[in-house]
DNA sequence: GCATTTTGTTTAAACGATTAAACATACCTT
DNA sequence: AAGGTATGTTTAATCGTTTAAACAAAATGC
């Protein structure tokens, strides 16, 4: 600004008045041309830092989430992108990989970075985190994940209903004998999941025996998923359904019923929270339970823009669940292009 | 910091110093201990921002990939998210959708914040764009994509040699008529693989026919796979073997060949660039070219530091690529966990 | 005991923008 | 012509840090 400024002859707050579109039909007409053109003419480009440091305004949101190359959190990753560009934001992302110290290493990284707000998908156990940002008042907006006890704002699926339709179906399909492969972990989303299973079960009069609900270490989940599908079948009175908590779950279970020829959906009916390619190309196209992530990641960059303008009110929602009913519960073979 | 200054009674510049740990052994153990102590108290935090206006470094760095929510772009994004996190950066990102324009703003935004570097997969067609960040010397290196003719940092695969193994893999188990799914691209690491493929036929003694290769609109491909693949395996003499071009084109067009009741490999063999979840849980696991993605975010970010650091070179990586053989061109299933 | 060095701390400018307030000038009024 | 208003521009403080240079006091050397 400076160069242009003494280029054209002028002081900098004139070109900055210029650059903003500030105090307009009170600057010189051909004055401002002239800085315009200057600025073009030395390929001026605006320091945000500089600009961020007075305005008090990074126009950057943060963005943490469990791990970027999970489908789920990729796809979300993308939508908010898009809904954050609308209002000329930048997201700055991490991955937490679960683990509090690390999600508490982004947010303060994060933080110190001054974004104006931030989107968490926080892991297990960062209650006190949360309270935290929560108290020095940073404007933030949960997703998929929640903690009961903390009133925040918050974006995520009826996971309990999700896993109600799905059992119900299931049921409706002639299963009786139905298991669950999830986390075994008390994030909020998690426990409505298990929740919203037991209740579909006891809702058909069928007593959920403990044998039938695996849950895996979120942190060694690849090696343990096998054995949960591997006991589930072959105990002594095999499951004939199986509900997976994810789909990173479902795509593991998956190559390993794949692999020991276990027919699906004669021997086996599957259903899994989420959707993504690789629950497509399955010789049995899932059925699965939708989460409308466009609608939650637009609902949640809405909620942190209101935030950032100084609402303190929290919002809740808990989007709808949706079954799609596909092959993997008796549906036949069909493909949507 | 000063309000620490003035809790401590001293001056900002010492709590710089100790903050910093700058100046070691010339400050008084016990004012270092209370500036230490009042900065938690406070829960003094660094402005970033600030700190990045005075040192003209933000150690933040850019990465605009094509679209956040493909595995190939997700999985490298992490890749380059933990490399860059070993040395304490932080990672600002973008979807430029193959699109010059949004690729230009995006670049624009990421510089106006002043990042330190860029890693750039850029569109087809942003030549222009590559030029003026090499002339303004800004520190960025291409990955998966190259522009011949522009001598920049670059980190991509061998794309030829993949091809050449697919093809030379699907003459070896017996196909003679191997058929390309491809994008309608000048982009490098795309008519690297087309040429590729066309050298492994001639080296065989195969006679290309122009009716073998389909090149599908990058921004309308969902439509056009489908029918691609519909003419590869229903003209006159249909191939006995496709090759796609990325990952995402095979997705799609297995769902086309999976809906249809296609044998593979017995009617078709398949081989796909890239590797994702997706390719795993079709009946056949599909045979893949895969790109070492680690260690080509490993080499991008080296090659960016060193950049960043003031080195001048410009270091040019093509990586090998692996053919993994697999049941999508004849091998018995075997699941690996 | 005086000069010199070492140690510990402060001063003040700078980074590149924004913006309220002050300052000129020109233009209306009556 | 005097006062008021409108127009166009500059002055200067500020955002929260860093850091060279200045400074003061204590320790050391001879």
């Amino acid at each position: 600004m400076k160069d242009i400024a003494q280029k054209v002859g002028v002081s900098t707050a004139l070109v900055s008045y210029v650059l903003n579109n500030k105090k307009e039909g009170r600057i010189s007409k051909e004055i401002a041309q002239k800085i315009r053109e200057t600025a073009t003419e030395l390929h001026y480009r605006t320091n945000q830092i500089a600009k961020s440091l007075k305005t008090n305004k990074t126009s950057t949101i943060g963005l943490i989430v469990s791990d970027i190359s999970n489908p789920f959190s990729s796809a979300l990753a993308r939508i908010i992108e898009d809904e954050a560009d609308k209002k000329e934001y930048t997201v700055i992302f991490g991955s937490s990989d679960e683990n509090v110290q690390k999600s508490g290493k982004l947010m303060d990284t994060l933080l110190n970075r001054q974004v104006d707000g931030l989107i968490l998908a926080p892991p297990e156990g960062s209650e006190m985190q949360i309270l935290d940002i929560k108290e020095q008042d940073i404007p933030f907006v949960l997703i998929d994940r929640y903690f009961p006890g903390i009133e925040t704002n918050y974006v995520g699926l009826d996971n309990f209903d999700g896993s109600l339709q799905a059992v119900n179906h299931l049921v409706d399909i002639g299963r009786k004998r139905v298991g669950l492969v999830t986390y075994d972990s008390t994030l909020f989303n998690l426990t409505e999941r298990l929740r919203g299973y037991q209740a579909g079960l006891s809702a058909n009069g069928i007593e959920c025996a403990d044998c039938w609900v695996k849950k895996v270490n979120i942190h060694n989940f690849r090696e343990e998923i096998e054995q949960s599908v591997q006991e589930l079948v072959s105990q002594e009175e095999p499951v004939d359904a199986i509900l997976f908590g994810t789909n990173v779950l479902a795509s593991i279970g998956l190559k390993y019923i794949n692999a020991n020829g276990i027919k699906v959906p004669d021997d086996l009916a599957i259903i899994s929270f989420d959707e993504t390619d690789a629950l497509d190309l399955f010789y049995a196209p899932l059925t699965y339970i939708r989460q409308p992530l466009r609608e939650m990641g637009q609902a949640a960059m809405k909620i942190l823009l209101d935030c950032m303008a100084g609402s303190t009110e929290f919002t809740r929602i808990d989007m709808p669940s949706e079954l799609v009913i596909r092959a993997s519960t008796g549906r036949k073979l069909e493909f949507v292009f």
